[in-house]
RNA sequence: GGCCGGUUGGCAGAAUGGUUAUGCAGAGGACUGCAAAUCCUUUGAUAUCGGUUCAAUUCCGGUACCGGCCUCCA
């Protein structure tokens, strides 16, 4: 059994081998900046990566999970045309910097953990990691490969020939100022901002000391920075979005093995985008986004929301829609019911043809899943065997137990929470049930229809067993 | 302008050089007084134009359209 995963670096599928002595696999993700809140594509990102992370752990290794918060505002573009987003939205909420990133910092926790998103092993701030950050460029700016102009220091791209190897694209291939206004200080268009000390826009609230003046950290220091202080100078593994490709990824490469001198990260895996149909790209910084607590007030619980990721390829774009999410939150529900009637089955006698099948299906489970997070075949499969005649009730319970430490969608919990918010069935419904008990007796199915359809619009649903026997559940 | 990725039934979404998963929806049937729920069965798709091939949805090329990146974004 091998885990395969696809390299964004070589383009290629290619097995997980831990790179250091310990066996012990070093996981990077790009995490949340806590300036507003996390919408339902961000959350889609995250779901892969716990995926990822659940079926390494099902293949038996060790795993050492990274995620950073980015909390200091950035502008960081060389000539940036946006204000700090964590200063816009201290404005926009008359709070405190700090104050503004914790608050979505801890809703973007409690979202990811009603996502049944295990939490990483090691969360950490970049405003506790500064003077680290500093350190980390002094070292770059003494090996040459920093350089100090008009207050900023640059990132020189030129010294670094590899740049650009992991999205395909040249250094001069890179347009000037194709959707921001160049930034004369760079030596190179692809040169990006180590530390600030001077910015057109407004004061920064967070600062700090530094051998080049007061100021702040670029954007992608942090992430180099941070995962070498808990991971070590081999990574194996480093996610983000697809979006961060070309610009974050690029220049974490640039400074981290400009940094050590040697080859940093082995794996470089990217998550795809949730699109919304006929609609534009829900992004942070337009405002029109999607998140999980919209849904949650539409009724939709958020693993509804986490069986609709999984039914797609991490690589491949999800369109989103409520019809999606209804067709997924249906699926879903029913995936449960099922659940429910094959344990009330109970234990009966299995036989080694049973076990046979049982285990041939779970090898074929989890040759999808290690076949580059294969998670809709791997669905399919279980819809196979929740389907399949042949075998006994038990052996699908264990199955579906055995999928959910990847699929996380709480197959095997009892939902209690639909009796809580249940309409009290007081004794008038008792006495029109009888009622229509007697009258159906009677063959009165005009009174008896009567009857249902009147406790139905309260929301009622009654159904008819045998020996005139109504079970009585809440719509 | 450069660079990525995509176009599969009503909606999503896999796979594949020859037989096109799965879910939801639809249809027919069983059950029911009728329903609901459930069960069984089932219709239905590979953007477009060329090329390679015995055979292309799959490989190659052109076109159209869609999404993303080149500024912080998952």
């Amino acid at each position: 059994m091998s885990l395969k995963l696809h390299n964004t670096y070589s383009h290629k599928i290619e097995e997980l081998v831990p790179s250091n002595p310990d066996g012990v696999v070093r996981m990077y993700c790009c995490g949340p900046t806590v300036y507003n809140y996390a919408h339902i594509g961000n959350l889609r990102t995250y779901i892969f990566e716990d995926v990822l992370r659940r079926t390494i752990l099902r293949n038996g290794f060790k795993l050492t999970h990274v995620m950073n918060v980015t909390d200091v505002g950035h502008l960081t573009s060389d000539a940036d045309e946006g204000d700090d987003k964590m200063l816009l939205a201290a404005e926009r909420e008359k709070k405190s910097v700090l104050d503004i990133a914790r608050k979505y910092e801890d809703t973007f926790f409690k979202h990811t953990a009603a996502l049944n998103i295990m939490r990483p092993d090691i969360v950490c701030r970049a405003t506790d990691h500064v003077q680290d950050m500093i350190k980390f460029v002094e070292k770059l700016e003494e090996k040459g490969y920093a350089y100090f102009s008009n207050g900023n220091v640059y990132f020189d791209t030129a010294k670094f020939p590899a740049y650009g190897m992991l999205s395909g694209q040249n250094r001069k291939d890179l347009r000037h100022g194709a959707r921001v206004e160049e930034d004369t200080n760079k030596r190179n268009p692809s040169d990006f901002v180590l530390w600030f000390t001077s910015s057109k826009f407004k004061d920064q609230i967070l600062q700090w000391d530094s051998k080049w003046g007061r100021g702040y950290p670029g954007w992608h220091i942090e992430c180099s920075t941070m995962s070498m202080k808990y991971l070590g100078e081999h990574l194996d593994i480093h996610c983000g979005g697809v979006d961060h490709i070309a610009v974050h990824h690029e220049n974490e490469i640039a400074q981290s093995e400009a940094y050590l001198g040697h080859k940093w990260c082995k794996m470089w895996l990217h998550g795809e985008f949730l699109q919304m149909k006929n609609d534009v790209k829900m992004s942070k910084s337009k405002g029109n986004f999607i998140t999980l607590d919209t849904l949650i007030e539409k009724g939709y619980s958020p693993l509804h929301y986490r069986y609709l990721t999984l039914t797609s390829h991490y690589r491949s774009p999800l369109i989103f829609s409520y019809e999606n999410l209804d067709a997924a939150a249906t699926a879903y529900n029913n995936l449960k019911a099922k659940y429910v009637e094959f344990k009330q089955v109970g234990e009966v006698s299995v036989s080694d043809d049973d076990l046979k099948l049982y285990q041939a299906y779970l090898d074929e489970f989890n040759s999808h899943l290690d076949m580059d997070l294969h998670t809709p075949q791997a669905m399919a499969l279980l819809w196979k065997v929740v389907k399949d005649k042949n075998l006994p009730a038990s052996l699908k319970v264990k199955f579906m137990d055995e999928a959910d430490t990847v699929f996380a969608l709480d197959l095997a919990k009892v939902e209690e929470n639909k009796a809580m918010d249940a309409p009290v069935i007081d004794d008038a419904i008792k006495a029109l049930v009888e009622e229509r008990k007697a009258a159906r007796v009677a063959k009165d199915w005009k009174k008896s229809d009567e009857i249902r359809d009147k406790l139905l619009a309260q929301g009622i649903v009654l159904k008819d067993l045998p020996n005139n026997e109504v079970e009585i559940s809440i719509k």
